[in-house]
DNA sequence: CGTATATTCAACCAAATGGATGAATATACT
DNA sequence: AGTATATTCATCCATTTGGTTGAATATACG
């Protein structure tokens, strides 16, 4: 994913994770670590190839790692990506507490002076 | 919103964040406060109705609110939702220091036993 | 070598997405 | 009343998405 901009990253992150049979896929693995194809596959009514299909999808957003041992595919689950995630929500509220203290400035402005600030 | 389960609320969430001019309207809302769908859409290179669209679904994820005054929509970000987000994630992260501390107890005894727990 | 197992690849399909345009609606202005 | 402005609604279109099935590939096992 290095060709992609931070930006296209987080669409890319955000996308995968946006669909629930993905975000229990992460838990799943989470919970029982480096898993099988197979084995994740079992836990859902779903056919074997959109599982893998989904996992692609997670790999290719950095969401899982894959590790090729044989004929059998270990997928891991690899949760630093999701920090993007954390530090646009903290960048956007940090941009909002920062508005709101303008307009605690102004409010203040306002009880002092004339008040012509609108 | 309400008619969904928790799990479907935040695939709308993430869905509706997903896309990068979504999220770009976001943070203009949220440097500079609610705003007119006309003064959005001027910010980018594509028509005001596909703006209209893509503030429809954020309002859809309730991470935006309308306020209709007169013939003019005033959009106000609200950035409660994304905290849904942000507590699954810190749910997930749950899970996994809890793995790693059963690994941990699990080396722990190998260190002591016979280590025949794999 | 032949067969079973694990997984992906390829093609297909219906539905959703993100964009455009043109018409409709509702409000404001003179 | 008539015109201009703000916004949505309705269609349309190309692309993506999430699923399926069947074939291919690669490894393991007897």
């Amino acid at each position: 994913m290095d060709e992609y901009t931070d930006e296209q990253k987080l669409s890319v992150i955000l996308k995968a994770t946006s669909d629930p049979t993905r975000r229990s896929l992460l838990t799943t693995l989470v919970q029982q670590g480096p898993s099988r194809v197979t084995e994740l596959a079992q836990h859902y009514d779903m056919s074997l190839n959109s599982i893998s299909k989904h996992i692609k999808v997670l790999e290719a957003a950095t969401l899982v790692t894959r590790k090729t041992i044989g004929r059998v595919h270990l997928i891991q689950a690899q949760l630093e990506p999701i920090n993007e995630i954390d530090n646009w929500f903290k960048n956007l509220r940090s941009i909002w507490d920062l508005r709101l203290d303008d307009l605690e400035t102004i409010l203040n402005k306002e009880h002092c002076d004339d008040g012509s600030q609108q």
